[in-house]
DNA sequence: ACCTGAACACCGTTCAAGT
DNA sequence: ACCTGAACACCGTTCAAGT
């Protein structure tokens, strides 16, 4: 699927890689549905935030998302499917981050809110990063590099890169972050 | 489509609906991925994000965004196609947007950076806002209220609002803008 | 210029029948 | 328990042929 795309994906396809016929699908699976929410899981299973220990709350809050980034950015098409078919979004990777959310000095209160707006962020962030391949307005000029030129108008011509996006737009959710649980700055900055 | 989903646009459906066989579409239409695209830019140039003049900055970029989520909200099935076939980005939209940020004080060479990390964080937000109708794991108690629970476990199980959810997520963001833009704060509050 | 009819190569799914 | 073969009701798309 990584290779070909979620459309690649048909029973028929499948069953044809996996030398049987269709019809043997239904056996192990009621639908393409359950098959697909299958696919779902296993993938969201893999997502192995590494525990970064080393640095302050803040550098492994980012951490923490570059790599939930990175690890959807590495399977596409099943971020494509999840669309459809919701993820049981890791347990263990929400926990670690509420951890972190938690040393930083959120409000437990808030805690469980503060960090489902900063995993959309970051999961919606990455579903729209990969809706640019298919786009008409964007050309890819680089693995991180587009330009948006809409109907040749030079007017709306603009180059971004996707991963210095990314981090103006964690960094203003985190500095926002930052801002409603401690009101107290870094020392020396 | 918003009634019955994007999978109910089929060609031949379509076609039927207009009194007409499906082969005559093909005289309009190069592909059902061009119709797909025209329908996705008309959606699109449908979003007239009224200029709200009362109130502060910070106030009217709330506004700005509400309704460009109440916007997709409205057309959900369109968002979902625009996953494959990204719109070319409202031009008076963003233009309202880039205004609303240099009020706000942004510095003019963050000002795109800025407005399109908001803008994705709305679009994410509302792309995952709406695919929770078709998840295993969320129940939809009210319009905008969701019980979160993964195998009934009651470990995991928990309640929360789109609304309120949207309110934090844009709140982290605005509040991480106003803090580099502008390093004065409100009087009196 | 605009549409039909029929065909082609695909889908997901079901179900009797095989082993 | 696990699979096949054949069928059903769908797809998007093409293309000669109609008006």
């Amino acid at each position: 699927m990584d290779e070909h795309g979620a459309s690649a994906l048909t029973m028929r396809r499948l069953a044809h890689e996996l030398g049987v016929e269709s019809a043997a699908l239904y056996w192990h699976f009621a639908s393409k549905d359950e098959l697909c929410r299958a696919v779902v899981d296993t993938v969201s299973a893999q997502l192995h935030v590494a525990s970064v220990t080393a640095g302050s709350p803040r550098e492994r809050l980012e951490h923490h998302f570059v790599a939930i980034r990175d690890h959807w950015r590495e399977h596409p098409s099943v971020l494509e499917l999840s669309r459809h078919y919701p993820p049981s979004a890791g347990g263990d990777v929400s926990r670690a981050g509420l951890e972190l959310l938690d040393e930083l000095g959120v409000r437990s209160d808030e805690l469980l809110d503060c960090y489902r707006a900063l995993s959309w962020t970051v999961t919606g962030f990455v579903m729209l990063e990969q809706s640019l391949a298919t786009s008409v307005h964007h050309r890819q000029v680089a693995p991180t590099r587009w330009v948006l030129a809409i109907d040749d108008d030079p007017g709306t011509t603009s180059v971004f890169d996707t991963d210095a996006l990314f981090e103006t737009t964690l960094a203003l959710s985190l500095d926002g972050l930052e801002l409603r649980c401690a009101p107290r700055v870094h020392p020396g900055d």
